[in-house]
DNA sequence: ATGTATGAAATCGTATACGATCCAGTGTGA
DNA sequence: TCACACTGGATCGTATACGATTTCATACAT
């Protein structure tokens, strides 16, 4: 038994709110948790300020704790935020990418490029996570490394929204997807890495700003 | 009457932290400091968890925590990362930044190369951090905001080592900080912005790396 | 109808208490 | 001397309890 109970609450609310169960703007009440753990309210408590701490959930004081809520702006910053943390993130683990995992990412591309005649958005969106993490997992630098899942959790936060998959971006992905693997194949320089993993970011983000009629990220 | 204990107890832990009165390694008992401040532990332990959480205090379960060791290892990665932040911060930021603060900035740069002849590492910092803070305040992206200040934590936490102050590097740095100006006033692209911003930050870097006789930061 | 006062219910914030866990120092046997 | 079990004290983890604060519905005055 190497779990506190403050920890088991943490990662039950935390694959809740990242699942989608518990949508944003679902109110967390500490008494009720408590209860369905069955104990008491102090270790959850500090659960949800971690969770807090991290930005899946929103906290005031007195008032209470809700799944924290999804809008454009959030969607920007949180894309802006990924794209720069995770294009550093790939860049820095590219050196140490081996040849196994080259031909995993490879192969997830392929399975992406598949699904595309008969598209399934949830399993591409899982195939998409699986890709990039093989492509930054080797990252040695574990401030980054931690940032960059910290962006991902925040993604998960709009995966019930209607934040992905904007018409022809699918196909446009992997085949970025296979130039990002040609530049870390060929050992390209950590800076042409970096662009190409951030533009792919931002390319996506500039998609959905483009639809929504908003300006595009300036980086 | 705005301030709950624990906002209290983590607003003085975190400034005795980063002020240097709780240098790395010291030991954080609960108890101890719940006494100091006439509260109880619950709320000291919740300002220690979120100390934890940025990374200035290293917490054991059933054992306590203590004041993050500061060594070659995170000053690295804690700089890299700052680099990377810290350059988009302020490219993101640029656009907005006034004729005002533009002369602010450049009145806290000459005041920092009027420094140089009577040299005073703690005031050099200090207007070190200053000038940067001008320069990336103005960032719309708040989870950005947020990362650089959690970066500048944490490099406080290694003021009080060797870790700052190669020869020759202060020099450097002030005319650095003027190249860095003269884009921003320019309205230079973007990507330009933020190359020169990181590279200000690797460049220190890179002088402690190789004092160290540690290769370079790639990125 | 609108705005304001009032009260009760819901919920949070933290003090206190106690069991659980770890650690250092001591003693015992090989 | 060394390895190991044991024990006492220090410290953490969390249950419980209760006061503090917010919220919302209701009643009242304008």
């Amino acid at each position: 038994m190497n779990a506190s109970k403050s920890e088991v609450a943490y990662q039950l609310l935390h694959t809740r709110i990242t699942e989608g169960t518990f949508t944003p703007g679902y109110r967390l009440v500490l008494g009720t948790i408590a209860a369905e753990l069955g104990c008491s309210v102090v270790p959850v408590r500090e659960a949800i300020r971690r969770l807090e701490a991290e930005g899946l959930v929103s906290f005031e004081r007195n008032v209470g704790a809700t799944v924290a809520a999804a809008d454009n702006a959030l969607y920007l910053h949180t894309m802006q935020t990924l794209a720069i943390i995770e294009g550093a993130a790939t860049a820095l683990s590219a050196p140490f990418v081996d040849a196994d995992q080259l031909a995993a990412a490879r192969a997830i591309n392929q399975a992406m490029t598949d699904l595309l005649t008969d598209f399934d958005p949830p399993r591409f969106t899982e195939l998409n996570n699986e890709f990039h993490q093989v492509l930054y997992r080797n990252c040695p630098n574990p401030h980054i490394l931690d940032l960059v899942q910290r962006g991902w959790n925040r993604l998960a936060l709009m995966r019930s929204s209607s934040f992905t998959h904007i018409p022809g971006r699918a196909r446009e992905s992997v085949r970025e997807h296979g130039q990002l693997l040609d530049l870390i194949e060929a050992q390209a320089p950590a800076a042409a890495i970096e662009q190409s993993a951030r533009a792919h970011r931002t390319n996506t983000l500039n998609a959905y700003l483009a639809a929504a009629n908003m300006p595009a990220s300036p980086l």
